[in-house]
DNA sequence: ATGATTATTTAACATTTGTAAAAGGAATCG
DNA sequence: CGATTCCTTTTACAAATGTTAAATAATCAT
């Protein structure tokens, strides 16, 4: 059982491991992919990254939580959320290349695992499994956003609540209800009525 | 001025032309996407896929409106639309491979380029620029679709209704209200109010 | 064209959600 | 521990949206 090979046991393996169940990719991709990673370790309610810049990191979470949030008309609202093991990036600026109008906070003293994105896109050239890796990634994050359309889309509040805290408990349990109420899509006022029904 | 180039003055060229703008593929490839491409010609109000079916093709349409629904409660709701020179597919069933609960309805007289996408995804081992092509298509919808989310979360009806008016015209002048109200999330009397405002 | 069907608007009322302010709880920090 | 701050709930009222039904308007088919 030799270790010969630099990617396994590090401080990197849990995201080798969330690679492997969606793409296998070879160990000399595997290197490629840990030469541009970093760690970050962020305290609670700091942000990861900031409003105003351009994401050009793409975020898996080793340990704690994050959010994405923006300011609508002055109100902190919640686009999105990311537990262990799972990435997190603002798409709309990964893509497109733009500022981003939204954050990246952080709600439990966390460990991230950043890979620079511009690098990782350089990578696809080299690695056509990196390619395919992200790909089939973002595919399935892409799946992801548009079952939440339809549930912002047509679903009463009430339904989205319960729905939420039956699909993922560690939402209650890990998560201020401030910050679940706007990825929601309603007032904090409100998912206390919804939560004062029984 | 020799047309030596099957894919050339075809009824595929819009379609070609529209792969363009993204990123460049070679004649080969294009000649393996058309050999797994066809035309259908749907007349108005016509299913051009029906509910409960898994997506296994991509459209491109060439001519007309088509729009992607489902029934919540026994009302039909609007998903999206797609106008000439874009893309639709059910994509939480394409990504899946699981049935779709939604069907893709036509507006207008329409023509579409129906592209099998298990077809498609064969060639992505042979032609790694078709699947750079696709994958940068996605990631494009993939945006859109996180742009979405973010109006239906904390915009109010009227908000969305004149963001969608003046980004898109066309949708007034040839989508019927009652489509676009469950598009914009709300019900056909409440757009009525709202447009009856000014 | 004419009648039938479908789409849109209007009205009245019910329900949901928002807003603002206050009160109660929980967590935090010195 | 005590004080402060932050989070959550509650209250009362306002605004937005839903529901049902009826009235117009537009479109379609013969």
């Amino acid at each position: 059982m030799t270790d010969h090979s630099p990617h396994l046991h590090t401080e990197y393996s849990p995201l080798f491991d969330y690679f492997n169940n969606l793409h296998r990719i070879s160990d000399e991709a595997k290197d490629a992919i840990e030469a541009i990673c970093n760690i970050s370790k962020i305290p609670k309610n700091k942000d990861l990254q900031s409003i105003g810049h351009t994401c050009r990191t793409i975020y898996f979470v080793k340990k704690g939580i994050a959010r994405i949030y923006y300011y609508k008309d002055g109100t902190d609202v919640t686009e999105s959320f990311a537990f262990e093991n799972s990435l997190i990036a603002r798409v709309e600026s990964l893509f497109t290349g733009k500022p981003s109008r939204k954050g990246i906070q952080v709600l439990e003293d966390s460990e991230f695992i950043g890979i620079s994105s511009p690098l990782l896109f350089d990578l696809y050239d080299q690695f056509p499994d990196i390619e395919r890796l992200f790909r089939k990634i973002f595919e399935s994050a892409y799946v992801e956003t548009v079952n939440r359309i339809e549930s912002l889309q047509f679903h009463s509040a009430e339904e989205r609540y319960h729905a939420l805290t039956q699909e993922s408990p560690d939402f209650l349990k890990r998560i201020p209800l401030k910050y679940i109420a706007s990825y929601l899509g309603i007032t904090q006022v409100s998912l206390s009525r919804i939560r004062a029904l029984r």
